[in-house]
DNA sequence: CGGGGACTTGATACTGTTCAATTTCCGTGG
DNA sequence: CCACGGAAATTGAACAGTATCAAGTCCCCG
C-alpha cells in the first residue's frame, strides 16, 4: 500500500491524502486551504523500525501520516509497555505531547512511511484566524479521546475472542475508508504487538486467530488476513466496531 | 468534602476553585480573566445519582466541576458498560462530545455536586482572542489523552493488586492536590464502580482491599480508607501513580 | 426500625498465561 | 539464487489469576 508512494517527489506539498483527517472535513476556502498547506512541512520518509518520536522528546509538531503505518506505545519504568494505537495514512499523531510540551509515548514506523510535520505553534496561530480549522482541531483531539474510551471498554470487559474480532473489524473499516479491500488485507504488526494492544499474550492472539479460521470466520496465513464472515465476526460483540 | 459547599449561594460566580484546571495555570491578565469568568455560567446543583449529561445528548458545553464527585461511563448496546473515569472538583468533563457534537458517555454525580457550564462556542471564540487560553484548552484535552493512555496500560498489563494500588494512590494524590489528606479519605464510589473502572469484578475489588488490609498496607471500613504504607503501595508497580 | 442494597467471604469453574517444543517465514550474505 | 539463521508464529500441557456462584453480614436510607 505504501509502495505506490515511495519517495518519488519529496518536494510535492503535503496536500490531499495526508491531510485527509486534518483537512477534508474542514470547510475552508481555497485561499484558506493554501494557508494551511503552506504551514505543513514537506514530507519526511521513515524506514520500518524508525522512531518518529520518542517519549521524553521535546514537542514541536503534530504529525500527519501520508503513507505507511505506525504504532504508538507508552513505556513504564518497570519495563512494561502498552501499545496505545496503530495509525495509518491520513491520521494525526502526537497530541498526547501537548499537555507537557513533551512526548509521552513512542511512535514507531511499522513499515516504510511518509509523514508531514505540522508545527503546532503555527497550527494554533492559524486556527485562531480560521474558526473552521480551530473546530476541526478540537474534533480530532476529541475523537482520540472517544477512541480511547472504546479501547477501555474493550480492555475492561471483553474476552479474547471479542477483542480480536473488534480489532479485525476496526482494521477492516479503516482500510475500506481508504479505498482498500475491507476483507483482504495485510497485518502490519506482529502477534505480540497485537496482543500488547489488546491486553493479551501473543500465544492467545495466535490461538484465537487459528480458532477463527477453524470455524470459518477468517482465513489467516501469517500477516495475510481475509475476512470470510463479516457478520459472524460482528456478532461477537453485538455491534459494528466503533473507532478503535 | 462537598458538604461545606452544599447549595448555599447559587448566584456566586464560578471563580476560583471551579476553574482550577481551566484557569489557574493560565497566564491571563485580570481583564482577560474577567472575560473568561463572564462566559462561565452560574453553577448548577446536582444531587447524588443525577445525570449531568447522557450519551446521545446534544453537545453545547463543557463542564467544570466546582464541588462534588462524578463518574463517566460509556454504554455498549449489549448492556456492557465501562466507567471511564472519576472526576472531582476542578476537573473539566465533556470533551469526548466535541467530536460529533453529541455526548458519547454519561456523567453521573456520585454525591451532591455543583457544576459550572462552559458554553463551547463561546469558549472557542474567546480562545481565538487569547492564545494563552487556547493553549490551555489544548493542554486539558491532551492531558485527558495521556490519562487514558495510563488506564490502557493499567487495563492491559496490570494484575488486580497493581490496579487497586494504582487506583488508591491516584485518588490520594488528587485529594492531596486539593488540600485534603493524602492518607485518609472516603471512597465516593461503590466496589462495583471501582471494579468496572479497573476491569475487575466487585468481589475481586473487595478481596484485594481486604488483602491490603491484612498485610497492613491500608485500613478499610466500607468507604473509609486510610493508607498506612504509601511506599508499600507504590512498590506494587515500581513508581508513583501517574494521572489516572 | 425495617428493608434493600452494598459488602465480605468461601468454594468452584474457567479463561488466559506460562513454559516449552517445533515449524514457518523472511531478510541477509555467500 | 539459494542457503542460512534468527525472529515470528503455531501448538500443546500445566498452571495461575480472576470470574462465577452462593451464602451471609453490614450499613444506610427512608
Amino acid at each position: 500500500m505504501s509502495k505506490a508512494f515511495t519517495l518519488p517527489q519529496l518536494r510535492v506539498a503535503c496536500s490531499g491524502c495526508s491531510l485527509r483527517e486534518l483537512c477534508l472535513p474542514v470547510d475552508l476556502t481555497d485561499e484558506e486551504m493554501r494557508r494551511l498547506e503552506r504551514l505543513v512541512s514537506e514530507k519526511h520518509a521513515y524506514r520500518r523500525g524508525d522512531y518518529l518520536y520518542r517519549s521524553g522528546a521535546r514537542f514541536d509538531s503534530l504529525y500527519a501520516i501520508r503513507t505507511g503505518f505506525f504504532k504508538t506505545q507508552v513505556l513504564h519504568e518497570d519495563g512494561r509497555e502498552q501499545v496505545t494505537g496503530f495509525q495509518m495514512a491520513g491520521e494525526i499523531i502526537g497530541m498526547d505531547a501537548i499537555s507537557n510540551d513533551m512526548h509521552t509515548c513512542d511512535a514507531v514506523a511499522l513499515e516504510d512511511s511518509e509523514v508531514c510535520e505540522l508545527p503546532f505553534n503555527r497550527l494554533e496561530a492559524l486556527s485562531r484566524e480560521l474558526p473552521a480549522l480551530q473546530r476541526h482541531l478540537h474534533k480530532i483531539m476529541s475523537r482520540e479521546i472517544v477512541r480511547e474510551h472504546g479501547i477501555m471498554l474493550l480492555l475492561g470487559s471483553m474476552r479474547a475472542e471479542e477483542r480480536l474480532a473488534a480489532f479485525l473489524l476496526n482494521l477492516s473499516q479503516r482500510f475500506a475508508a481508504r479505498g482498500y479491500s475491507a476483507t483482504v488485507f495485510q497485518l502490519r504488526m506482529t502477534r505480540q504487538e497485537i496482543g500488547n494492544y489488546l491486553g493479551l499474550k501473543l500465544e492467545t492472539v495466535s490461538r484465537t486467530l487459528s480458532h477463527f479460521q477453524e470455524v470459518g470466520l477468517i482465513s489467516v496465513r501469517n500477516k495475510a488476513v481475509e475476512i470470510l464472515d463479516m457478520k459472524g465476526l460482528q456478532s461477537f460483540f453485538g455491534v459494528a466496531a466503533g473507532p478503535l
